[in-house]
DNA sequence: GTAGGGTTATAT
DNA sequence: ATATAACCCTAC
């Protein structure tokens, strides 16, 4: 679809640093976890529960990263029973959604689930066991307890400690609720190995001493191995005929709106190198920026380009696999003496004479670096990285999204390093899924298997994330009519960048005021508790409501904006200042989002990672449907037609939301026609 | 599982 | 009080 041009310019540089940070902070999270330092475990989820509000470019595999932090988060307060993350759950009820969330998106073994689901259900139980919370236990042997034979047994001894009203017993003690948290993350970990994060990549590149990113991954062999490919990069890069880069470069050149010739860029390429001082090679030199400042990758340097893409899957291959470029190789042009000190390459340096730094800042901040070595290469290599995926299933996931949108399956992994003297080099890398097909050997990336990435998210659907029944958050304001008739085309799926739901405040339902002092109270021990962080959300900023909201919805194409969030005190350590309210007029709630300008996307109080704590039992609570599941809808409909409303909610990430529920809005969209 | 009419929660 | 998006109920 042509519209993955189209959300690669919308792309902002806050989206993709956003994307950056989110990253590594999810591989920071995964890390602390494993470390069994939950407390900075949780620290990182709130800096990613607060990251995700802002506009991020959320493709690829967004979804799957934060579906692992809103399972290990639930795994990391399924003790605490007086915490809730979706109403009337406890944590490890909704560890049970989210797994079967995951489950769905990738595919994993149904005895693995299974394995996975009894052991969260057994652990629920003892937990409740434990807290003398019979009555619970006893509903949730009822209710999820599995039949199989093999925990008959277990079952026995627990209806017999819950009627016997025992909350200590040999079997109560023996398990460690810690063991129970690192089988998850093992779990987690066995299914999703996340990538070194781009930014731990370029630190290293930088040549930042003591840059040890330990490995989400168990095994720390990967991350040797990581570096251990970088090393040596350079060394098993292929040559290649200039006319296989010039192929390539058109192709490239193309999607990315770049408007220079190769010819030219020889041509540039030499005029540097007999300057010699300049290591870089600009595209951005004949691309008049001014003149088409629009076209995402316009106006860069190559070296931004590369980088972009390197961090992690960018948009654009993804989407388009025609233009991949097939040759398994690297293609290397020497222009230069050629080094093949990897270490060294900085992608991104600017320095030197023409950069035009507006141009590229986004690239330029990691890039420290170094000069020694000076030569120019250029290296185009559609890597692959993928073979050892081995453990990982999940290539299939989304598969069924895809295919239909996109015929063509092939390797979708491609690298594209541009080095030049200096060292500085860039890489593109779609990683996308190791597909079947091609398994070119090489390394790349962050040579871990990593790669599974889970699938490519084709349409920048990023989840808005998060389970279905939350509480609703007070105050959304007005935004119904406004989205009514703002806008509605949001017609092809061009969307952007979802964000997935801000936090929610927790108990902070409805009306604020009631419940605020309760739930403030509540929020800080939560915090203490597991965190460590006790902002005090206590009052939480009460967000002005101003109105900007929807200004700013970027260029998203959708149009409806709906900014749902409303969530008041979002949880998070850090309050957010919002930048809307210029004054405290009215204040009610602080929209950030709003003010941020991308995300029309979520619903209100859906809180990510954060639980809240006390459980209301209300009614039922509206959650407003945001863009990106309207848009979801609409490209369901369109595959599958108005009435599969099953069929539609199983093909995409929708949270909370029933085929009934799917039905009633596409009532109301063409009631509203927005459709 | 879906269609349609009724109900409820919210914003104005 | 009114309007209405989101939800619920229930027949098929």
């Amino acid at each position: 679809m042509s519209a993955s041009a189209s959300k690669v310019s919308s792309l902002s540089d806050e989206q993709i640093i956003n994307r950056w940070g989110f990253d590594y902070y999810v591989f920071k999270a995964l890390s602390a976890f494993r470390d069994a330092d939950y407390t900075a475990f949780t620290h990182f989820t709130s800096i990613i529960e607060n990251l995700v509000v802002r506009p991020v470019d959320g493709h690829s595999d967004m979804i799957v990263k934060l579906r692992c932090m809103q399972f290990l988060s639930r795994i990391n307060n399924g003790d605490k029973l007086d915490l809730t993350f979706e109403e009337p759950k406890t944590p490890l009820e909704s560890a049970v959604s989210v797994l079967e969330s995951i489950c769905r998106d990738m595919s994993v073994p149904p005895r693995e689930q299974e394995r996975v689901k009894q052991a969260i259900i057994e652990t629920l139980i003892m937990v409740c066991l434990r807290s003398g919370e019979f009555t619970r236990a006893e509903e949730v042997l009822l209710r999820h307890f599995s039949d199989a034979e093999d925990s008959a047994g277990k079952k026995k001894l627990f209806e017999s400690l819950i009627r016997r009203r025992r909350s200590s017993h040999s079997v109560l003690q023996l398990s460690s609720y810690a063991d129970f948290k690192q089988d998850m993350l093992d779990f987690i970990e066995r299914l999703y190995r996340v990538p070194e994060p781009f930014l731990l990549q370029m630190l290293k590149r930088s040549g930042h001493p003591g840059v040890s990113s330990e490995p989400v991954t168990s095994s720390s062999q990967d991350r040797q191995k990581t570096s251990a490919a970088a090393e040596h990069h350079g060394g098993v890069c292929a040559r290649l005929s200039l006319h296989s880069l010039r192929q390539v470069y058109g192709v490239l050149s193309e999607r990315y709106g770049v408007s220079v010739s190769f010819t030219q860029l020889q041509q540039e390429l030499e005029e540097e190198q007999e300057q010699e001082e300049s290591p870089e090679l600009h595209l951005a030199l004949s691309e008049t920026p001014r003149e088409q400042p629009e076209p995402p990758y316009a106006g860069m340097t190559i070296s931004r380009l590369v980088q972009e893409d390197d961090s992690q899957l960018s948009a654009a291959e993804e989407e388009e696999e025609e233009t991949q470029i097939s040759s398994p190789h690297r293609i290397v042009i020497p222009s230069g003496p050629d080094s093949d000190d990897p270490e060294v390459r900085t992608p991104v340096r600017r320095s030197d004479t023409h950069n035009h730094s507006s141009e590229c800042s986004p690239a330029q901040i990691c890039t420290p670096a170094r000069h020694t070595q000076k030569h120019n290469r250029i290296v185009l290599s559609s890597d692959v990285e993928a073979e050892d995926h081995a453990a990982s299933p999940p290539s299939s996931r989304r598969s069924s999204r895809h295919k239909q949108q996109k015929k063509s399956v092939h390797s979708e992994s491609k690298c594209v390093m541009v080095e030049d003297d200096g060292g500085s080099s860039a890489q593109v890398c779609s990683p996308a899924r190791p597909s079947s097909s091609s398994s070119s050997p090489a390394v790349r990336r962050s040579a871990r298997d990593t790669q599974r990435q889970s699938r490519i998210v084709l349409s920048s659907d990023v989840e808005p994330e998060d389970h279905a029944t939350s509480p609703p958050s007070s105050r959304r304001s007005s935004r119904h009519k406004q989205q009514q008739k703002s806008v509605h085309s949001a017609g092809e799926s061009a969307l952007v960048s979802s964000p997935a739901h801000p936090s929610s405040p927790a108990s902070v339902r409805r009306s604020d005021r009631d419940t605020q002092n309760q739930s403030s109270e509540s929020e800080c021990v939560m915090e203490v508790e597991d965190g460590g962080s006790c902002v005090q959300h206590s009052t939480p900023a009460r967000p002005s409501a101003t109105d900007t909201q929807r200004h700013n919805r970027s260029v998203t194409v959708s149009s409806e904006s709906e900014d749902h969030n409303s969530s008041p005190a979002p949880q998070t350590p850090r309050r957010r200042s919002s930048p809307s309210s210029g004054g405290a007029h009215k204040r009610r709630r602080a929209r950030w989002q709003d003010v941020s300008g991308t995300h029309e996307n979520w619903s209100d109080e859906e809180s990510l990672f954060s639980a809240t704590s006390g459980r209301s039992s209300k009614k039922y609570s509206r959650k407003m449907w945001t863009v990106q599941e309207s848009e979801w809808l609409k490209e369901g409909v369109r595959r599958f037609g108005a009435g599969h409303w099953e069929k539609i909610r199983s093909s995409f990430p929708f949270t909370g939301r029933t085929a009934v529920n799917l039905k009633d809005r596409w009532r109301t969209m063409l009631k509203l026609r927005l459709v």
